[in-house]
DNA sequence: CGTTGAACCTGTTTGC
DNA sequence: TGCAAACAGGTTCAAC
């Protein structure tokens, strides 16, 4: 589920509701997702939340420091493809597949709910915290031109592999990759050393241009992305490439096609995205992909949120 | 270096 | 209708 976009907007909602609550008990349900479960259960309870960050697709709850050595203690939560984190009052019931409930001072509880744990919660502190931190690449809402090409096109993989790697650029995920590469127009099977100074800018300028226009919309939810007050987000509406196949380009009106690229469904337009030799779609299926179950839903709400600019059509 | 496939786990959609 | 296969926005690891 959640890439970037939909981790900042969590971020960004638990910023304004669990700042500064202090956590005053930790209860564990399955804990095959956490890096040392005990360690959470010692080091938690008792400290307070004092900032909410967004690192790649990670939220870091920053604890306040019990004592020694240990400033810059975090909590480090990744949603996985199915994590949702959201505060609920304490006597509220549990959604399925919670399996982490912090109690917090003001009678709500933060809840981890992850029905595939994909995710991923680890308490680190000190070194720990600094080398975990340090295998990640570059923020890409931040990297300029110039490194945005070091990163690229030094490198003979292919280019959709390298926006997912998050050792060259954290938080970038396959909605986003394909994005990206349609609105660049540059196929996904390319490799990064064969792309030209003009296309890598081109790409890094589609990146975020992208990326921004998601975190305003909150989001894409396709299947079950919730932000931190339970509600969708809406990007999916604008998406040109992700999960179109079969449809028109908005650009040029070919098909929307699919390949496997770095072993996941990616979509391009083979019109505006040539392909490099050897690289080819799979073949249309005889249907369209149905709409994703909760696709009317995510409509509704966002017709109702942003009332002005009719919402694109998927 | 780089690619592929499998694995982790559950739920939903697709295809026969 | 029913059941099995395929698939899902993530990451990691082994094997080649």
């Amino acid at each position: 589920m959640p890439e970037l976009p939909e981790v900042e907007t969590v971020a960004r909602g638990l910023r304004e509701t669990i700042l500064g609550r202090r956590i005053l008990s930790v209860r564990l349900n399955k804990t095959d997702f956490i890096d040392d479960p005990a360690a959470i259960e010692r080091n938690v309870p008792g400290r307070r939340i004092e900032a909410v960050e967004r690192y790649g697709k990670f939220m870091l709850l920053r604890l306040s420091s019990s004592s020694d050595n240990d400033s810059g203690a975090s909590l480090l939560v990744h949603l996985g493809m199915t994590g949702h984190l959201v505060p609920k009052p304490a006597a509220a019931p549990s959604e399925k597949h919670t399996h982490v409930w912090f109690a917090l001072d003001d009678g709500r509880e933060l809840r981890y709910t992850d029905a595939r744990r994909f995710g991923r919660m680890a308490y680190l502190a000190g070194k720990e915290l600094r080398d975990e931190l340090q295998r990640f690449g570059a923020e890409p809402l931040d990297i300029d031109d110039a490194e945005f090409a070091r990163r690229i096109r030094g490198r003979r993989a292919r280019i959709k592999s390298l926006l997912l790697d998050q050792s060259v650029l954290r938080g970038v995920g396959n909605i986003y990759a394909d994005e990206s590469l349609w609105c660049a127009k540059i196929h996904p099977a390319r490799l990064g050393s064969s792309l030209n100074a003009r296309q890598a800018a081109a790409l890094r300028r589609a990146l975020q241009e992208i990326l921004r226009k998601a975190i305003h919309l909150r989001g894409s939810s396709i299947s079950d992305f919730l932000d931190a007050e339970g509600e969708p987000g809406n990007y999916q509406l604008h998406h040109r490439a992700y999960g179109r196949e079969g449809k028109k380009c908005h650009r040029c009106g070919a098909l929307i096609r699919r390949a496997i690229v770095a072993g996941r469904s990616s979509y391009f337009c083979p019109c505006c995205q040539p392909a490099p030799r050897g690289a080819r779609a799979l073949p249309l299926p005889k249907r369209v992909r149905r709409l994703p179950p909760n696709w009317a839903e995510s409509r509704r709400l966002s017709a109702g949120r942003n009332a002005k600019g009719g919402a694109a059509r998927l």
